[in-house]
DNA sequence: ATCATTATTGTATATTTATTCAAACAATAA
DNA sequence: TTATTGTTTGAATAAATATACAATAATGAT
């Protein structure tokens, strides 16, 4: 069954290098690889690697990886699935993985809002700091940042 | 007719303060606010917004602004439409303004695509340079760049 | 191996979003 | 004024996307 995880990097590979408008044109396109499922399938793919529709200023429509961490890879799916793939904690402190150049970026979407839960960021070129207020369990946390690593 | 433009501004505001699963719900928003349209209008202005729509990780669905720049603010509507609102040129230059934070992780992103318009980028800290190759027009360039500021 | 549990998938369908078409309205020019 | 053109909108509908459900396949524990 390790055949998703294939199909979901292709399906990254192809939109990253294609205009891909709408799940019907990304199917054919992954059928090509030889890769075949249906658009439900492929919806639940799109879900999961968090994919985005966006539009394209013309009058066309587009589909675009989100700006945080490698969905992809990480651990394991369970895990995944659990909280963010970008997000990670080590005793009171949170790392937070981005695409290379995003990290300032999103740290300045976390301070602009500044939710409650977080005290501080620090930012890398590709790595977040976050230092949580005391009081807030983990999920809450992950919660707060999340909102901000689409 | 500027009901329409404050229409756009509370979409935006009411996007960035509150998690907006689908157009129902914010059109329930927006008639709290007073602005009374229906569905179709909404997608309409959503699109021209450029707001997309992205996945929360959990099992639901939220609103979310694009990355470049402000997009209802700028110049006249049918310049807006033209091109994209966060790109100007000067001379055989080009500027690209972000959100704060974002020109790195953007021009990161244009840099790894390389396309063939594209020669160079420096980035500050809400403000890319971009120096185009010669020998493409405008439009061109524009498209190019317009590909990565979602 | 056997059973229990969890993942993955397709079919059919529901939900959500976009667009077509026609109408109302405004702005401009003659 | 009267055309003319462009913009904005709603109603109806089309198109696109997500999900409920059932089935099958994988994984893990004993």
């Amino acid at each position: 069954m390790s055949s998703k995880k294939e199909r979901l990097e292709a399906i990254c590979r192809i939109i990253q290098a294609e205009v891909i408008c709408n799940q019907e044109e990304l199917l054919k396109r992954l059928e090509a690889y030889d890769f075949s499922i249906t658009q439900a399938t492929l919806s639940r793919d799109i879900k999961q690697l968090k994919i985005a529709r966006i539009h394209d200023g013309k009058d066309a429509y587009v589909y675009r990886l989100p700006n945080a961490a490698l969905p992809v890879t990480s651990t394991s799916s369970s895990e995944q699935t659990k909280t963010h793939p970008a997000i990670e904690f080590s005793g009171n402190l949170v790392v937070v993985k981005t695409r290379p150049g995003y990290a300032m970026g999103i740290a300045s979407d976390i301070d602009a809002n500044a939710p409650h839960e977080i005290l501080a960021t620090i930012a890398g070129d590709d790595t977040i700091l976050v230092i949580p207020r005391e009081g807030y369990n983990r999920e809450r946390i992950a919660e707060a940042i999340a909102r901000f690593i689409q």
